[in-house]
RNA sequence: GGAGGAGUACCCAAGUGGUGAAGGGGUCGCACUCGAAAUGCGAUAGGUCGGCAACGGCGCGUGGGUUCAACCCCCACCUCCUCCGCCA
């Protein structure tokens, strides 16, 4: 959620600023509607100050014996007007919250405008692999080495669903205790939130109401205010833990991750290029979390980037770190850096975390403040998110970079104690 | 799923239609004291909206309604507790 003072003082200057992002931008029905929502609130509340006032006086006049029946029919006219403006008003905020709540943040000054072609590579790391034999794709190593059982897994949930079978397992498994160990020795708090969420987590997170229906719903009946779903990602619930708080600039910054399955529709998303475990409908993710002071959350996100990226290096792969154009960012995002890792198979590198500043647009949907000790003001947190990280591409660039000639994968080092084999052969 | 009960500030808690929402605990300040405890006095509703401000509006789980006036009456919802049922 934008501010609608800062739109109200500033409309050229947001409005240039949506632009990197946006075709088409216009305040003017907007204010319009804010103006008027003022100067009836204005009005109103003079109103009512009166209704106030000869409310109180009646039980007095009443006790002296007065008769208050004219004062009361006079009241009932007041009272009607003020109802009606009441009704106004409320729909007047509702037109103006329907309207921001769809504009996405705005971008961070240092990101350019335009979409996924002006993403910019700032760093690469490691080697392409190569191989003096023909290298098979994940998809025919999974299968292959038994680690994945695609067809049982349509079978059961679907197309777009998989089953980590024995060995695959275990390594997915080592993945994220290997996140995890990693998040703890950070200082990082653990959470295992629900993975069912209401209406008011895809809010507060900026996914509703615009992308409803890429989420799977959980039938509860009608109404959608008390819709519940799936979650989408862990960031979904983890800015929620805070929702409608009061922190103490103390305790901030607050550093949590959480390990859930990820539930998504992705609906006509798929590709040929991308069959196996590269975009499915449940993947497993370690996300990290972060409110901060406004002041210190560029550096937070530099920290999230590089806690990211050294879980890509741990594991020896081939990767590189992006920054995202202003139209390749999520929307609830102003700044956004993707760490990709390189698929041999696919000639390309595929996102496995992305690092996201919100700055303070999560935190006012979610009314989300901290009080600065120095003022003993409140201010909207920053929150921030990256995925730490996300399995389902990193299992696929594991089995295509470390594999050998005779079928087998070598295992990265840092997963061999989760394992019990540092090579995974045909069983 | 069914039946009851509850939700008031940092905590406990009174308040069933009428000016400022009792009281207690805790916390903070002051006094007394060499210091502390005890005691006494004082402060403790944060927040948010409109306004340059003065000031005013809102605020007793949330949202509606009735009324000149709602913590109080009515409706819906949310959360928690107790009991019953279900429990792969």
């Amino acid at each position: 959620m934008l501010d609608i003072n800062r739109i109200r003082t500033n409309p050229e200057e947001v409005k240039n600023a949506l632009l990197k992002r946006m075709d088409e931008v216009d305040f003017t029905e907007l204010l319009e509607w804010d103006l008027k929502r003022r100067q009836l609130i204005a009005s109103n509340d003079e109103k009512k100050a009166k209704r106030n006032k000869v409310s109180s006086e009646i039980p007095r006049l009443k006790k002296e014996g007065r008769d208050v029946s004219d004062l009361l029919s006079e009241m009932k006219v007041l009272s009607d007007d003020i109802k009606a403006n009441d009704d106004a008003i409320r729909e007047l905020e509702e037109k103006i919250n329907r309207f921001l709540s769809t504009l996405p943040n705005i971008p961070a000054d240092d990101v350019v405008a335009g979409g996924k072609e002006n993403n910019k590579v700032i760093r690469t790391w490691g080697k392409k692999p190569e191989f003096s034999f023909e290298p098979k794709n994940h998809v025919d190593l999974a299968t292959d080495l038994g680690l994945v059982d695609y067809e049982r897994g349509a079978k059961i949930g679907g197309s777009g669903y998989w089953i980590y079978t024995g060995m695959g397992a275990l390594i997915e498994w080592a993945l994220l205790n290997n996140f995890i160990e990693e998040h703890l020795k950070d200082g990082y708090t653990f959470m295992l939130p629900p993975h069912i969420l209401n209406y008011k987590c895809g809010y507060t997170a900026g996914q509703f109401p615009k992308f409803t229906e890429d989420v799977f719903k959980v039938e509860t009946g009608e109404a959608s205010e008390n819709m519940q779903f799936l979650l989408p990602t862990a960031e979904t619930a983890l800015i929620n833990f805070h929702h409608n708080e009061i922190l103490k600039e103390e305790e901030l910054p607050k550093k949590y991750f959480a390990y859930t399955p990820c539930y998504r529709k992705e609906a006509g998303s798929y590709r040929t290029e991308e069959r196996g475990m590269i975009r499915g409908h449940q993947f497993n993710k370690v996300e990290m979390f972060q409110y901060t002071t406004p002041e210190t959350s560029e550096q937070a996100l530099d920290e999230l980037v590089n806690k990211a990226e050294r879980l890509v290096q741990g594991l020896g792969l081939h990767h590189r770190v992006s920054k995202l154009a202003a139209k390749d960012c999520s929307a609830s995002m102003g700044k956004t850096f993707d760490i990709e890792v390189w698929i041999p198979s696919m000639g390309d590198f595929k996102e496995v975390s992305s690092a996201s500043n919100a700055y303070d647009y999560q935190a006012r949907r979610g009314n989300i403040r901290f009080k600065r000790s120095s003022t003993g003001k409140t201010e909207f947190v920053h929150t921030l998110n990256a995925s730490g990280l996300a399995t389902s591409r990193i299992l696929p660039a594991i089995l295509e970079q470390y594999q050998q000639e005779d079928g087998s994968v070598v295992v990265p080092e840092v997963l061999r104690k989760w394992i019990g084999t540092d090579i995974i052969r045909k069983p």
